[in-house]
DNA sequence: AATCATTTCCAAACCGCTTTGGGTAGCCCA
DNA sequence: TGGGCTACCCAAAGCGGTTTGGAAATGATT
């Protein structure tokens, strides 16, 4: 069932069907009700691709996520991101387009994605330092939201982030108050823009109380379970082993607590640990108190919220950017404590 | 650049070229090479929307994320398995539509992906026992590939599944091999199909060894870390507690080590595991030797792979239903051990 | 030289909507 | 009674491609 057909059942023109479904109010109210009702009898839905013809946008958001040849790490965070994004989609109309891309190709993806016209606009995520896509988009005008920030980007631009120097800042200093002089910063890859502010973070906290910056106790990699291990017992193995550890995700804590574990320490009671938590959904912290101590930042409300800015840009084009901080909760939970005296 | 501005500039008609750009054979070499060099020089993209709509193809597979209100988790696998769809879709020049919807909307939202024209086949995810999904499919006239099965489908369909039957009888049988009587079983929820194939695996091994089945023994639930903490702590604080484990997933064997741990059993030795592993890109179990014993099989390979035989039936209609099994592999790692003996 | 098949190109229809630019009927008012 | 409004509806022209059904030119055949 079409419009034609519709329209030829009605005995009206398609001009008034589609302006009746639209609701334009050049028609009717009793026309209208004709309508609406022929096409819930009908069963009619307007043919998407027609749609997307006639009004010249996509009703699409595109979301590229590149895989390197190095490591094909798939970003866990990406599956709740998407989750919370796609319901705002959902309910505004959209569709949501993957792309999956080798990230040497991720320039062509982008212009190709504006030039074929598939979407309206684009989600940028895992920004790095002085990122080269944001000079890109604003180039090929294409509107777009960045979930997080790019150190150094000279051209302004809409992003969504969590205050990630400000949590780290924080945790940093409630270690510090528990006592704790030497602590571990496991970070992500220092690339990347949140390991950055998140680093500088901790650094702040150190510094302000008069606590050295030892390289030794601080990591950057990918950040995978192995690495939090390996991490943890490089650390921990050292002549001055760290008392505390301030890590950057959830799975890095998990791996930590391995190390710390075949040890025979104790979390909580020889050794604490403050880490990121996400809330993915499939990695909860505990039920009720947490597990271990965290900032907590719901990346799926994330989400709902940059999907949320980035069509508001598309609907009212020429809006001046616009930018959004969530700050994260300090969660105490069961992986802190007072530094332990050294016996 | 559109075709009709290219073909002007080309003294040719928008006939010629769009045959020219798109192999067919009744336009002249000379000629073609002519419209190739043009469109190369002037950067022209055919536009997405006016394929679609001229050749009536979506050139885009759906995959239906659902959400349930009560327990909202993503599936961990999911990002994973739509890193490897993706692949398959960019080499073959297909888009990926996600939608994200509650999962009472999910008849509704495969019934308006089909009457709306925006996907032209679906991959469906997660099925369940008896899933209605592949009926309503049938009725729709949507081609689709199920990864994995449901068991007591009426129609035939495709699928691409691993053989987690063969593979959990198969750790079951490594375990009691290695002297254990008393295995539990830490599984998803069974009314999934592949929870169900693994109970029956499990099952099968225990009874071909003359073992009883100690529903004590037998969990069932959402996967996560703290349901395989919980469970572990059940199982292990009862009179006769098991000395192996055998679970569905990588995260709940994360769980069961922090239960064992804080027990003060040391894995591998006092207690044996074997997990399922997807091989997850952020989660892998361990680098060389595996953590975890592990019954491994790439999600990501089987995303690739339910791509192309999708995208296979929509190229080719009428094709029959095919069906795909994959085989897991043995990974013998820190785990397992021998049974130790009563004390 | 006439006929016919091939090769090479084109005009126009079409995909299924939206939107522009009227047209007509009914009503009000002078 | 006629002019001007308003309310309601429609035909037709897009949107940017693909595809159908020729037409013209060329070459081969008789």
């Amino acid at each position: 069932m079409n419009l034609k057909e519709l329209a030829t059942r009605l005995g009206l023109s398609t001009t008034t069907v589609s302006r009746a479904l639209n609701g334009y109010p050049e028609v009717n109210e009793e026309t209208r009700e004709r309508v609406m009702a022929a096409a819930k009898r009908h069963n009619y839905r307007p043919n998407a691709r027609a749609i997307r013809l006639a009004t010249g946008r996509a009703m699409a958001i595109g979301h590229v996520i590149t895989v390197s040849s190095k490591h094909e790490i798939v970003n866990p965070v990406f599956a709740d991101f998407i989750a919370g994004a796609g319901e705002t989609y959902s309910r505004r109309g959209y569709d949501m387009l993957l792309s999956v891309v080798n990230d040497a190709d991720e320039p062509r993806a982008y212009r190709e994605l504006k030039s074929r016209g598939t979407v309206d606009g684009i989600i940028v995520h895992a920004p790095r330092a002085n990122d080269p896509r944001i000079h890109l988009l604003h180039e090929i005008g294409l509107p777009f939201v960045v979930h997080g920030r790019a150190t150094g980007a000279a051209d302004p631009y809409s992003w969504l982030d969590v205050n990630n120097r400000r949590s780290f800042r924080r945790a940093a200093e409630f270690l510090i108050d528990l006592g704790h002089r030497r602590i571990a910063l496991v970070n992500g890859l220092e690339f990347m823009d949140f390991a950055i502010r998140r680093r500088a973070g901790y650094e702040e906290a150190m510094t302000a109380r008069g606590l050295p910056l030892d390289p030794a106790l601080m990591f950057s990699d990918e950040m995978t379970e192995t690495y939090g291990y390996s991490a943890a017992c490089r650390a921990l193995d050292q002549a001055d082993p760290p008392t505390a550890f301030l890590v950057s995700s959830l799975i890095i804590a998990i791996g930590v607590r391995r190390a710390l574990e075949e040890r025979g320490l104790k979390l909580g009671r020889d050794v604490s640990l403050i880490t990121h938590d996400d809330e993915l959904s499939y990695l909860r912290n505990g039920e009720d108190i947490p597990i271990f101590t965290a900032t907590r930042s719901s990346v799926r409300e994330a989400g709902r919220q940059a999907a949320e800015m980035l069509i508001d840009r598309i609907q009212t084009p020429g809006l001046p950017p616009q930018q959004r901080m969530l700050e994260a909760e300090l969660m105490v939970g069961l992986s802190t404590g007072p530094a332990p005296t050294r016996g």
